[in-house]
Parts: structure tokens; C-alpha cells; sequence
DNA sequence: AATTATTATATCGCGTGCGATATAATTTGT
DNA sequence: ACAAATTATATCGCACGCGATATAATAATT
């Protein structure tokens, strides 16, 4: 007969793993990401600043699964750093209109060699990479679909 | 010919699902985890006493991932919330000797129902599941393995 | 035996991440 | 038109998570 607390052994836990991994992935960045003055939140960011240009800060938190009260701080920091500057939309005032600086642009080519190098840390194949982001965008997106 | 910075983009990272997956974890488990007066943290360092019966820090930084500076005050709002003990180790009194009490006992049959609450919260399947825990395990014991 | 090195735990400061709440701008309902 | 609801952003307080560092106890070295 099976113990009764079986499930919450952490080894039979999905959860936990995930956690650990993340934790794993913030300190395998920073030392990367220091040379670049940016935390990994805040290169997150910044990635989808350089891919999108402008944003608002509600794209970003949508965009990131995060709260405002995570992400203006957050953009109150890149602005310090001068990689970003924020004025209100002309249209509609309540939105931030975030913009790069042109230092916030020549970043992006520093960060350049930051996915190959972190990519080296990790020791899966492609197949695995592809399994694993897979799973976790189901999971994602299932998220996205039930909590509008 | 592909963009230069086409590996900048955050839908190109696996980093970032990993990311916000987990902070999803911790968002899931609050509600459950509010009815034992326990967050996320606190839960996986109850799951190893349970299972464990006694620990020291070491040992619990060891499992978790974590470092000293994060579980040292971790264990002191356990003690507070009179879950757990600590006495200093008779033959070593550098170790901490940190052992559950009789309510810290009793918290693990209010425990019992967490993960397969929590299941219910994730659409995948059996075999997803076990696809993400072995990647996930591999990327884990390799950083063991690296990094004594 | 005394100095040095190592080990286990603790403290400090910073940057998230979030629930709760506040504020300002816009939209909706009547 | 104007009060009420909604929306976007901001503020507050708490709990991590970690790099750096400190302290106390034990082990290793000479």
C-alpha cells in the first residue's frame, strides 16, 4: 500500500522543478546581464521594447505576465539608466507611450551574444528545448484563454 | 536573410516561459497555500521536514536551490508561526537541528489536498507532465554535477 | 598548542512579484 | 450632461532570492 503523503514528496512534485529551474535561470544571467547594467526582468523588457519599438505599460505586463505594480518600478529603474523614456499618449492620457533612447537602442546589439552563451549553459537538445517550450506555452496559453 | 537580433525576441527564448510559468506556479498555490499560512517557500521547506522528519539548513539549502541568506529568515517566520524548532546539533553546534512541531505535524494532513488541487490547475497531460519533470531534472543534476 | 582554513548559519541591501488600494483619465448609462 | 463604472498607471507593504559579508564553531596545518 502506497503511503498516504506520497504526492507531496517533493521529487513527486512537477512544480517544484520549475521553480528550482527558474531560480537556476536568473543566476546563470546575471553575470551576463551585469555587463549590460540590466537585471533579467528588466532585460525582458527591453527585449520586447527592441522588438516592438514603443509599448505602454499595459502591453508589457500582458506581454510578461505581470502586474503594474511589478513593471513601473521596473520602467521608473530603465528610465534612471537612460535606456527609456516615457510621456503620456496624446490620444489617450492614461497610457504611457515607453520609447527607447538612442543608448536603450545601441544596447541591443551588446545583448546580442547574451541568448547564444546562456544557451550553452543548458545541457538538452533541440528536441528537448522544443518538448519543453511546447508544454510550457500550452500551459501559458491556456491561461491566457481562461483568465481575460 | 533572418533578422540579426531574431534571437532577442522573447518568443525565441526558452527562458522566459520557464519564467512565467513559475511565477504562475506561485500565483496558483497562494489561495491554497493562504488556508495553511504558508507561501510557496515556505511549503517546499514543510514538504522536506515532513518527509524527512528533521533537517539542518545545509541540508535544506542543498535541496531547495536556495542559499543560506534566503532560508535563514525563512525558518524564523516558520519558528513564529510555531511550525518548527531549532536547536543547536549536541555533536557539531555549527548544525542546526530544526524538527517540526506537534502543529507543524498536524499541518501535513491540511497539506494533503495542495497537489492534486494544483494538478487540476494544469492542462497537461500525463505524459507532458512527465516529458517536462525529466528535461527539467536533467538541466537540475547537471548543475549539480558542475557545481559542487 | 597556536595559527590558519573551512564550514554552517546569520545579516545587510537591493530588486523583484504580488495583493490591496489609490488616483487620474475615459467611457458608459441614464 | 453628469454620475457611475471602467481603464491605465502608481503606491504601499510583505516575502522572497541573491551577492557580499560577518560570525561562531570545527578542522587542518605547522
Amino acid at each position: 500500500m502506497k503511503d498516504k503523503y506520497e504526492m507531496l514528496q517533493l521529487k513527486n512534485q512537477l512544480c517544484f522543478p520549475i521553480y528550482a529551474v527558474s531560480n537556476l535561470i536568473t543566476r546563470k544571467y546575471k553575470p551576463l546581464l551585469d555587463e549590460l547594467d540590466l537585471t533579467y526582468t528588466q532585460y525582458i523588457v527591453m527585449m520586447v521594447l527592441w522588438e516592438q519599438g514603443q509599448a505602454n505599460e499595459k502591453l508589457l505586463c500582458e506581454t510578461l505576465g505581470l502586474k503594474s505594480n511589478t513593471v513601473t518600478p521596473l520602467l521608473k529603474k530603465l528610465q534612471g539608466k537612460g535606456y527609456i523614456e516615457k510621456s503620456k499618449d496624446a490620444g489617450d492620457e492614461r497610457n504611457l507611450a515607453i520609447t527607447l533612447t538612442d543608448t536603450g537602442i545601441a544596447l541591443r546589439d551588446k545583448a546580442l551574444c547574451v541568448p547564444e552563451c546562456i544557451a550553452k549553459e543548458f545541457p538538452i537538445t533541440a528536441e528537448e528545448a522544443t518538448a519543453l517550450y511546447q508544454i510550457l506555452y500550452k500551459i501559458l496559453n491556456n491561461e491566457k484563454e481562461n483568465e481575460p
